[in-house]
DNA sequence: ATTGCTAAGTTAGCAATGCTTAGATTGAGG
DNA sequence: CCTCAATCTAAGCATTGCTAACTTAGCAAT
């Protein structure tokens, strides 16, 4: 690719791109427009040809977060053998998504990604949780679809609940002095093996 | 008061009622300095003599938040007569204090308030979860310290994890026709009791 | 009472940011 | 070759966080 190019090809990918850069850097990044586009090499107004508000651009980088996220529990549901290791082994690569990812798992589920404004993420976040759900049908043969709802419902709360506050850092080592993934989810695993019982 | 004196009395306090406001009117409001000291009828530069930084008020504003959660929490907790109930009702008015605070909220939990340069927040947020561990102890006691730990951790978790997706409204109502704090409280109590079991 | 001192507030100003408007550049289709 | 829409640039406005320098007011000691 041209760098002098007067159009640069793709901006807007190299412009999520350069954010999770920054995300990733610094989970705390104000992700400013001009800033990215300086980044990317390009004026401070061209995102704007892209992406109409920064609220777009923040929606946009959620959305990607949510798509990765489906792609990595669809890897982990496919990889796995038996049903009960497989929703340990989902719990363990949500919980992990969320370690690796804090800065766009934010913007996922609480910075000020308008929803109603950006309606394909919604259905674009059902798609992690119809991952979850095959899983958790598959573990439960059986069970009518309301009760595979509320497992599926109870699992995604309890796994969000440790991906959230590890990976925010709020969970001390006194508490739970193993912090790894696999340490909360296979509390997480143990506790959904009995929710569906009382379902 | 007098309007027009010169110091203002407790423009401290009055700045984080009136980003409280701000907030239960729009929870992603920006809440900038100088709209605050507009609102609050004073110069843009007055809140730098009480807050250094607009991160600043933020943690404040969390701070705020978790020591009115733990009073909320207390409460329940003293009110409660028998230790099951006790927990299930705390579980409640722990989501309840997310659908009801969902600015604040967000500031305790997730958004860039940094727990290292507020080492005081970490010991507020800490009241709560003793709050919750005094429950847990009382239900299901015999345990020892560790296994509490943990099902209190898990309680948290879960609990959160439930305060989290609804009061950002990502639990759909197919899943969930019942989307009160109360539906979702029973369901994390239910399980909870399973929890202490496994630990 | 006067004097100092400090906390609290003001004004002025800088750099950065989001966004709009108007104009320039480009590549693709007729 | 011409047109045109998408893309990008340039200029500019309003707002914001923060700093620096100054003013005001209350309080304590003399």
């Amino acid at each position: 690719m041209d760098e002098t190019a007067y159009h640069h090809g793709d901006l807007r990918t190299a412009l999520l791109d350069a954010a999770e850069d920054d995300l990733q850097a610094d989970p705390g990044a104000a992700l400013s427009m001009r800033s990215l586009a300086a980044k990317v090499g390009v004026s401070a107004t061209a995102p704007h040809a892209h992406f109409r508000t920064r609220g777009d651009l923040l929606a946009a980088l959620a959305a990607r977060g949510f798509e990765r996220l489906r792609q990595e529990l669809a890897a982990v549901s496919h990889a796995a053998t038996d049903p009960a290791t497989e929703l340990a082994a989902l719990a363990e690569c949500y919980i992990a998504f969320g370690a690796k990812n804090v800065g766009i798992y934010r913007l996922m589920f609480t910075t000020g990604v308008d929803l109603t404004a950006a309606p394909e993420l919604r259905q674009t976040s059902r798609g992690s949780f119809d991952v979850l759900r095959d899983a958790v049908r598959r573990a439960f043969p059986g069970q009518d679809e309301a009760a595979i709802d509320q497992t599926t419902l109870t699992a995604w709360a309890l796994v969000h609940g440790f991906g959230s506050l590890s990976s925010e850092g709020r969970i001390s080592d006194e508490i739970a002095p193993d912090q790894s993934p696999a340490a909360f989810a296979r509390i997480a695993a143990v506790l959904i093996g009995t929710s569906a019982d009382r379902a």
